[in-house]
DNA sequence: ACCACCGGGACAACCCGTTCCT
DNA sequence: AGGAACGGGTTGTCCCGGTGGT
């Protein structure tokens, strides 16, 4: 039992020190012997643990979509009130730059990738397209509810998250370059006049 | 005289190879061997013409960034109907993904960079910076001649690139996830609607 | 008494999943965990049962040794008239060939590295001389009764081990290349002409 | 031209140092490594000579083949005497042996390799068959000559080959155990009385 | 000036046989 | 007997400089 303990533990290091090296340098220019440096294990321990440095890549993403997700689920079942959710939503934008700013670059590592290997894609990207789902059906209940005009939800859900992903993707290259805070919070106000009923 | 031209030729043979291969598999994954054998040059002839493989990849930028800065510039000239330049522009959406479809995922490798080597890459990614310039302008004038409502011009422009990256973001790698060219066209229309006076 | 039992079966399908892996990649090719995962069995088992990879070869190779000491063995005993016993010899060469084909290349394997390796493995090797002798000894008994030529039986016998030995070794690598059954038995033929008496 | 002869010697070189290597401690034990500073190159220049390490391997063998063929055809056309040409021939196994003693491992592992991928066999073992069709051709014309019985010349011709390969494989791993240049020459005189007409 | 080839050497990911602890 | 950990070793690829010929 004990030594179940110890291989969670070197796993679980293993994956603490390969996302640091990969928001540090990047998925590419990070090798397998620094990752196991940091983690202070050998290279045999790592491929005990993973079958190549993909995986743990992989993994990696997996477990921070399941973190976003958890996030945005909660948010969307404290307020009942879709457009305050709304807004509620952009400062978790904020609040995703901030915890996970080291971590973001390894994001679009994997999109780059992504891109090029619908294979990779399906592998874990797959779960983005959650996210429109997620938001077109918080959507679709404000409309239900009168709240919001009868616009398309999905339209409606994948312009959101096109404003997101891109605050992101900008604030990324060019931190100071604006107040990324501000312009997501009056971008999502911006986008509600369009939504919201009278 | 013939001597130049053929310098000129090679040299943009190799920029033509440089770019499908780093199309292709990516900044990283493409060898600088693999370059030279689709250009037909040799590697002497490769570091003759650029000091690095990154001084290919910069220069591309370049010319693409060169290219879409006439686009942009050219649809803003012709109209001086605010709104509607707007609404055109995201049909430019569409032709820059349909266009460049190849192309974007290079912009991602370089994005990925950026984010995380301020230094080198950065003197390249400024002119994005001039994008969100260009909307802010166009926006005041709009705000001047009455026809959009007195928002931040900044934050507006924002906002729309935004939107607007956002958009190619999810394009790149989930083409069939959604109608992205209906997602531009109405996304830009939603966001319309908080602008637009009246 | 169960625990013994078990610990025979173990070893035994350690030996067995260790002689399928030999004959199909080669030693050096296979991997102690291949060899485990066709045991189904731990490495810590494997480990426990042998000091090494190569003790595992050593191990097999004696075996097989010994079953052919027998076989050859008990055709030695049968026949008393010689001639007769050499020719079913040849027969026998089809046999071993035909039913260890899988295995001979092994043999190969470990012979390169005897040729090298003086040392380690020329322990096991050296039964492979008792094969000569064998024949040396059915030479002399075939002399001494008059029936074949007095030649030097060692020198005969060495002579037809290297025979049988390069029919293996020609068979081995082209198979479809010549009527290998048919050269080992006309071959054996051409040799008698010149060992018999008249 | 300087630079062409430079790269003719490092190429050269490299398959020196491949030969000693290989025949030190056969194939897959030897390190591209320990090739390069063997022959004083670096990695390098190692892999922009050959494509890989097995194309160093199988390029010594065309070497090697190459030769043997032209000594076994001069021996061939010197003599018309079909029976003085195999007895100079069981000469040249000695030879052989000698000269290529330390060499003639690397063939096992060659043959080993061969003896499990059928187009490794091809890409270099398929002139071994040549040898066999040279002897075959020597022993017909023996027949034709009436100096030979008329035996079938390709089974002699492999039974032959076959008694010279299994010589040199028994004197590779137990070079003391016999005297075998006195059975490579005792050895093809036994097979000529068979052979030899009267 | 332009180009071609040769060469350098660091480093990549991955896998190996084996040991140790439970 | 199980399986986590070790760490050195493998081949092959990288980007780039240097040197000489056109």
């Amino acid at each position: 039992m004990t030594t179940q303990k110890r291989a969670a533990q070197t796993r679980s290091r293993i994956l603490a020190a390969a996302a640091a090296s990969f928001a540090e340098h990047g998925y590419d220019a990070t090798g397998v012997e620094e990752v196991c440096r940091r983690a202070g294990v050998s290279k045999g321990a790592f491929y005990h643990h993973f079958p190549s440095k993909q995986a743990v890549f992989l993994q990696l993403l997996d477990q921070w979509l399941e973190t976003l997700d958890d996030q945005i689920a909660s948010i969307l079942s404290e307020k009942e009130d879709v457009p305050a959710a709304l807004v509620t939503m952009s400062s978790l934008l904020q609040q995703v730059f901030q915890a996970a700013s080291g971590q973001l670059p390894v994001f679009l590592d994997f999109w780059a990738k992504a891109a090029r290997d619908p294979e990779e894609w399906q592998a874990t990207g797959a779960p983005f397209g959650h996210f429109r789902d997620l938001f077109g059906e918080m959507i679709a209940a404000g409309i239900s509810t009168g709240r919001l005009n009868a616009v398309d939800p999905q339209v409606a859900a994948a312009t959101l998250v096109a404003f997101a992903a891109g605050v992101l993707l900008q604030g990324l290259a060019d931190p100071h370059g604006a107040d990324w805070g501000q312009v997501a919070e009056e971008g999502v106000q911006l986008f509600l006049i369009g939504l919201e009923r009278n």
